[in-house]
DNA sequence: TAGCACGTGTGGTCAGACCACAGGAGGGAG
DNA sequence: CTCCCTCCTGTGGTCTGACCACACGTGCTA
């Protein structure tokens, strides 16, 4: 042996594709344990190598956690954290130039009104108490910027987490991710940070208050020149991201007051 | 050696950490060559299999692109593809059970929806040739289900495409990998295909008809209740997919008219 | 009975060896 | 001089075997 026999699909697809069949038929469950890598290799014919390929794939992609040791901890177990798989999908591929910026903007824009809208909508009023302990802890006067992001970013994550929907959420989960770094790079583009930092607070409560209120077109367009106003400060007007600026993008509920007066 | 020395990190998410500096860097741009396995391996202090475990999931994430042989077509070569990457997380999580079914329609809803608008609102009309030609090639009579459903995705991503969001279509396609097989599946459970397809076909038309007339609340609302119509359809009633139905997500301009009359 | 030492199985990693393949370099035939 | 064929080289792909660090259980010991 050694080599692929030149017909055979790589070996570390067939491994993937197993599991992923075991995931499909329910023979394989949240929270089980995958076989042993040595048994896996030996029960598809293929190199503990190759196995271990398809386990790292998976684990980047948010579907195994392993562990080293013995136990009913240790191994391979079933996870399915799709937002850690998301962030790094994101990451790379704004780092490779997959993603442009200004796209993760325009979508976070789309993403995050929507849900604002709909958790005003809500039927039975959604459980905001995660984004209000965030906004209470962002109203500490003596936060560093980086604490002050990170905050808002749970902030964000928070709406979408309360409306339920986990691909939103991990979607934008990974849109964060994605732009991370420009993040914490802009912020030494903005002037009077303490202001920006106020004018955010602010921002947010309006958002929650607009929920609360089932105000969804103001929960629309407050997220959305939220958002956009935020980007538009921190990528000064000749950012490098991309041919059409972020806040280019017509919001469903923006400029569209359609009150519900 | 043969083993980590504890305090290390992990060695293959050294390679991929360096990977992704050298692209942030800019010293690694889309169409350069990766160094070889070996020498990647040796720069690095890993191990060959620790470096190809790395490129396995930069592969799989869409990132790069692996040819054996000799030349410049081979190797390792960044490619920046999200969406074959995203389709693999996407079909994965929804294997896993970590997306319901019921929340990627509802993300399909908000996302096409606001595509649709965007792409009426757009100033220089969007070049929506490529989705006309696919909805010619729907109208070939003798389509099987499986035939249809598939140019009947290229037309979503079709218009996906005309908005120039890649993050968007990425998104989608991922989105679509997800519930691929379900759309499968579900054909079996509608009674009458051709009245069915007939319908898809108008509706498809209808939708870019709107776009065409810069009608941006029709276009949304026809793309809305176009998807929403056909997975009602698709997955009857009692579908076990999650605790809510994806037709409750309220849209943007679904019933809510604001025609531009 | 309480505590500790050892065995065992698990992932993590490395080293070395082949295979199949694609391309280029070189020599030989025309 | 030109063209074609052959061999060589480098690349990814895979397998095998080995070792390490670690966590748990078992069972012996005090």
């Amino acid at each position: 042996m050694g080599a692929a026999t030149s017909d055979a699909p790589r070996a570390w697809r067939t491994v993937l594709e197993h599991i992923e069949q075991q995931l499909l038929d329910g023979a394989l469950r949240p929270g089980d344990r995958l076989p042993g890598e040595r048994a896996l290799s030996a029960e598809l014919g293929v190199g503990r190598s190759s196995a271990r390929e398809a386990l790292r794939v998976l684990e980047v992609l948010g579907l195994i956690r392993t562990a080293a040791g013995s136990g009913p901890n240790s191994g391979a177990i079933i996870i399915a954290t799709p937002g850690g798989g998301m962030s790094a999908l994101m990451r790379l591929q704004v780092a490779a130039s997959g993603f442009p910026v200004a796209d993760i903007v325009r979508t976070r824009l789309i993403l995050e009104s929507s849900v604002a809208g709909d958790l005003a909508d809500a039927a039975p009023a959604a459980d905001l108490s995660a984004a209000d302990l965030l906004l209470d802890a962002m109203d500490s006067p003596d936060l560093a910027p980086t604490e002050f992001l990170a905050l808002d970013a749970a902030f964000h994550l928070a709406l979408a987490e309360a409306s339920g929907n986990q691909v939103i959420t991990a979607t934008m989960a990974g849109l964060r991710s994605g732009i991370e770094g420009y993040a914490l790079e802009g912020v030494s583009a903005i002037a009077d940070w303490s202001a920006t930092s106020t004018r955010l607070r602010t921002e947010h409560r309006g958002i929650v208050e607009a929920i609360r209120a089932a105000d969804a077109a103001t929960a629309r367009s407050r997220t959305h020149d939220h958002i956009s106003g935020y980007y538009a400060e921190t990528f000064p007007p000749s950012s490098p991201s991309g041919p059409s600026a972020p806040t280019a993008t017509p919001s469903p509920a923006s400029t569209t007051p359609e009150s519900p007066a």
